[in-house]
Formats: structure tokens, sequence, C-alpha cells
DNA sequence: TGTACATCAGTGAACGCGCGTTCACTGATGTAC
DNA sequence: TGTACATCAGTGAACGCGCGTTCACTGATGTAC
């Protein structure tokens, strides 16, 4: 805030290219969309930024830094579709299916993005990034406190509650993951049928299972 | 087995090397094992095979079929393994949690074989091996019978059993993938305590809620 | 306000690398007569 | 059984390629006095 000058030297168009972190992060999206993973190459992403191949390395250590970016970027771009899921589902739907579809959704949308962010595409271990870390984690969160909702307790630490948090991930997660492996024949359906499916599959699940004592 | 010639010629070791293409899908399960999947290499593997890296191109197409040649051993190993869980199991066990359990068992101890089989490393699409789909569908197929072993209906091609088949395998891959990624900290856990929460897990969810009315 | 200087964000060329694949070849194996 | 030939399974060198990264540089921007 205080910081006038450097805030308005990255923020504003003030410098040569103007934004080039975010504009690399841009490119780096529209390549992951547009010619999946394996495109994102630096030299690919400073070519479509319209730089030299050398440009990004002024504002990125290495490959992995901008990877990690763009991977942050998905992680909000995921709790995003999250919420709109939940904030228009009906009536007779909890926070909990719409989180859960909202995930899903995201992963048919962004088949690449999800498949940086939760793949081995880039490291997530050796990373210096804790925005990163965090909106990861949101999203996470987000999950966890519609089945809190769902099940009518609070997000706790008990087994209990671990093992349904771990169900609900792996059940989400899962069907992300076959869908984009396109080894399920889900994609043939019309997108209303395949939320319809989701929506079948939640309903199976009996998230309250271990809770029945209280 | 009256193509006496050719079948001793590739079975016993009258050639040159005894049986190359056997042999290079073993060096690729090695390296696969101990490097992770971005170092299987077509040169790489011809290193570890101690032959040239020009000699697979006698027994392989490309680097694609090689690849597949090594998944189609992954499927095989996994439903071994899902097979010898279901083998060992406590009386109060059904084959479908045994199979779950084996399946993400394979995951943990495959970790790359599994992300070679699901993940996008190699191209499903394009390649020319019958063998490798029927294997890959002979595992679905496993997880789907035992399935309807647990609900008491016959395999079939209802909406129900597919959503529940859905259901089943979503779970048991997400539970992988998650694992894999190290997105959860279950690999914290005792093997024993893993497999205890895994089979948590499929106690939350009641396969029969689409099959109430039978 | 002007000027000298430091810093910053770019460029273009080059580095070494390992990749998949192809090529002409060689030597061993199998086969026909 | 011997010999000429075809086939097969290897070798070693080379192809072109694109990669991540580094380097010395240039020109624009910001700053101190």
């Amino acid at each position: 805030m205080n910081k006038k000058n450097k805030a308005t030297a990255t923020d504003n168009k003030s410098y040569h290219h103007g934004n080039l972190p975010d504009a690399l992060i841009s490119a780096a999206e529209d390549l992951l969309d547009s010619e999946g993973i394996e495109a994102v190459t630096l030299r690919a992403v400073a070519r479509q930024a319209g730089v030299s191949q050398a440009a990004p390395y002024h504002h990125f250590k290495d490959k992995n830094s901008l990877l990690g970016a763009v991977a942050r970027r998905g992680f909000e771009h995921l709790i995003e579709v999250m919420q709109a899921r939940a904030e228009k589902h009906a009536p007779e739907e909890d926070n909990l299916t719409s989180y859960g579809i909202g995930y899903v959704e995201f992963s048919i949308d962004n088949p690449s993005a999800f498949s940086l962010m939760f793949g081995p595409a880039f490291d997530f271990e050796t990373i210096d990034d804790p925005a990163l870390i965090e909106t990861a984690s949101n999203a996470f969160h987000l999950l966890e406190q519609g089945l809190a909702d769902h099940i009518g307790v609070p997000v706790s630490d008990t087994k209990e509650f671990k093992t349904a948090t771990l169900t609900a991930w792996s059940l989400v997660h899962g069907l992300a993951c076959l869908e984009q492996g396109e080894r399920i024949d889900l994609s043939a359906l019309s997108a209303e049928e395949r939320l319809a499916q989701i929506r079948r599959v939640f309903s199976m699940v009996d998230f309250q299972a271990g809770f029945l004592q209280q």
C-alpha cells in the first residue's frame, strides 16, 4: 500500500511491457487450454506473450515457478466454479453436492489445468509459493465445509470427519480423473445428463454413516 | 501352437539376444519403478536392457507401442493384486471391498505404473493393441463383478447398475490418485491403518441405494 | 529543470542436452537345394 | 552334409528438433543532486 513507487511500477502500464508476469500466466493458460499441458514450454509461453524467450526470467525463477503461478490461478478458478454452483443450486440440493459437481465440472471444462494442478507436470514440493499452498487448501476446505453442513457437525479433526472428507474428496476426484482420461463414457452424455449422473453418484453415499451415534 | 518355428524363435533363447521384447518391457518397468515415468525414454530403456538405442525398433513400432506393452503388463498386475486381495480377505469382507483395496494397494505400490496406465504419458487412442484394451477392460469388469456380488444383482447395462459402478470406480480411483499426488496425508499412516481407512471409506457408501425397489 | 547515474526489463544469440527416429551396415541364424 | 542365399536382429553414427537456461548487451525508466 505505501510502497507507491513499486506498486505503480508493476500494476500500471508504465514499464516496457506493462505487466509481463500476468501476461505470461495468461499466455500459459491459453496454451494449456488450446494445446494441452505438454505444449506449455517456457519458450512457447514467451512466444505467445510476444516477448523473447529470455524475458520470463526477469519475473520467474524458472519454469516451475511460472507453472506454480498458473496452478494457483487454477485453484482460484476451481473455488469460483464450486461457489458458483452452490449459489445457483436447487433448493433440494445441498452445498456438498454443489461443490462436488462444481469440482467435476471444473475438471471437464479445464482438463489441462486440472491435470497441471493435480498431476506430476510441476513440482508441488520444491516450489516456494505459500499463496499456492494456501489457495489449494482453500479449495479443500470449501469441500470440507460443505461436508460439515451436510452432516450437521462442525469441521473437526476427528477420525470420523476425516474419513468422511476423504470419501467425498476421493469420489469427486475420481470422477474428475476418469472423465479426464476418457476411461468412462460419461462424455457421450449431454451436460445435463452428466450432472444428473454425478448427482446420483453422490446420493449413493451416506456421509453420515460414521456419525450415527450423535 | 502349430507355428513351431516362429514360436521357438521368440520363446526360446535361440536368437541374438534371446527375448529382447520381454527384456525391453522389463527394463522399462525397472526404470518406471526406480526413476519415475519421465525417465522412461526409448534410449534409457535400451541402455537398461544392454542393447543399442536402435535395437527396440526391430520389435516395437515406436515408443508408444513399447509403453502400451508396459501398460498392458500393468493391468495384468493390477488384476493379480485385486484377485490376491479377494482370496485372502476376512470373512466379513466381500469381494467388492477387497477389489477396491487391491486397486488402491496397487497404486500405492506401483505409483509410476499406475500413472502410466491412467495418465497422459502414452496415447491410449492411437495404439493398436487389442490385448491392451481387453486387459484394461478385464480389470474394470472384475470390479463390476465384485459390485454385482455385493448388491446381489447380475452385472447389467441398467442405469442403476452403471451408476453404482461409476461410484465404486470413482471412489477407488480417486483414493488412488490422491494418494499418488500426495495431496492427502494417508501416507503418514502405517500400511494397516491405511487399509483400515480405505475399508471405512467403502463402508460409507450404500451401493444398494439405487436398487431398493428390488 | 537538467543532468549524471543506477536500475530495470527487455533482446538475440548461444550453451549443452537428451530426445525419437532413421540409415547403412554387419554378423548370426535359418532355409532351399 | 555342404553350400549359397535370404532373412533377421543387432550396431554405431547421425539426423533434426526443441528444450531450459545463461550471457553480454541495449535501451527505457526512475532517482539524486
